[in-house]
DNA sequence: CCGAGGGATACTGCATACAGTATTCCCGAG
DNA sequence: CTCGGGAATACTGTATGCAGTATCCCTCGG
């Protein structure tokens, strides 16, 4: 035995496979997301199962799942069909989430401290950095972090786990208008930052309102004059 | 075919057993608020699928479905428990509560009718009435249809969604203080019809509010002189 | 040529069977 | 008497099979 002899610390995680479901869930997430999965396409469990490799169980979980967070419809014995967001639901989820992210800021302000402020300017510069460089993945992910890194501080489980499911869903329709945005983006985050680190809960939740009231508008302007 | 003598509104829906997995789902639930499964006990699926007459399958896809709304723990390989709610879980819970309602009286107050406030009104009355009666049941119901109407004048489907599931799990809580709650309940929900009614959307935000922190308040002392 | 009816097809919903793994209890060594 | 190890147990995770039902196409009658 030589299990002694190892760092407690040394094995990171041991790669766990984890639950088979939770995968297909992820890749069909993944697939939905990048639009391979178009809106209105019917999903045929067997096809899945099968370009997956796995049985027909896990992928008719993930369908599940997948059904209640919104990301598809499952019509009885019928099926699942990837959803179609129409305009109001967009708009409505771009309202909600505002309203969750200000909180989320107002609170930040609340428990406010100085590696927290520092945090946020570093994943600022990072979101400045691949805006330059053009990335807009980069961008979107940083963008991300940056808002998840808010929701930490704000120390609120359930409006995290909230927040979370709108957020993924408005990144579904945010991505593709990602590139005409950001550019002010970065300057309203560093005038949230400024509200949190003097703990000024008011300025905050103003400046992440702005800030996502920007975003909405972007995306009536975009959508209005897309079709 | 007798079917062209039909009035088309004469047959209300033809009663579907619908879904197996929802029925299941369902009467999970009703056990678990009514605490019938006790906070971290663990559901073994032979035995429910057993006591409710069906196999695994359906209780499997039910389980999973309470696991990502938060009514269960699901361990890998271990199985669902019933969740354990802590006390700061709750006041997180009742917090993003009243920020969803108070939008939705915002919004309700926007979109006020003549028909709206009269639906609210009346069930006001029936709330008091339930109230005097000493219907504990009867109470809890129509106080949940009272937000339910506003949430519909709110005309968001998004905030919507979110709410009830954040409503049911704030029940859960809820029910065993709601005797001494309630008596002033039905007062504010007055003050907020008024302000509704007005079309005033700061009055109306504020109202809902101040409403639902008084549960919040209600619930703290409950549960601090509760241990 | 068009519409209605019937059968074939294909997919979902549910049940059952099998494999993998965590837990528990018992036994033996110290 | 206590602690470590190992087998037995029980439950979950995954795969497969079967029945019910909606859809589609082809055919037949008008």
């Amino acid at each position: 035995m030589l299990s002694t002899e190892l760092p407690k610390g040394a094995v990171p995680k041991l790669e766990r496979p984890g639950p088979l479901r939770e995968r297909v869930y992820e890749a069909l997430l993944e697939l939905i997301i990048t639009r391979v999965l178009q809106p209105g396409q019917h999903l045929v469990e067997t096809e899945l199962a099968g370009q997956l490799g796995v049985s027909r169980q896990p992928v008719r979980e993930a369908l599940q799942r997948l059904d209640t967070e919104g990301w598809v419809d499952l019509r009885p014995a019928q099926g699942a069909f990837v959803h179609e967001p129409t305009e109001q639901e967009a708009d409505q989820l771009l309202a909600v989430r505002g309203l969750l992210e200000a909180e989320a800021a107002r609170l930040a302000a609340a428990n406010t401290t100085p590696e927290a402020s520092k945090r946020l300017r570093a994943l600022c510069d990072e979101g400045e950095r691949a805006l330059r460089a053009d990335d807009i993945d980069a961008v979107v992910a940083t963008n991300a972090a940056f808002h998840a890194q808010v929701m930490e501080l704000a120390a609120n489980s359930v409006l995290a786990e909230l927040s979370a499911q709108v957020d993924r869903r408005m990144r579904w329709f945010y991505t593709p208008i990602a590139r005409t945005r950001g550019a002010h983006s970065w300057d309203e985050h560093r005038e949230l930052i400024a509200a949190i680190e003097t703990g000024d809960e008011e300025r905050a939740q103003q400046a992440m309102r702005a800030h996502t009231e920007q975003t909405r508008a972007a995306y009536r302007e975009h959508s209005g004059s897309g079709h």
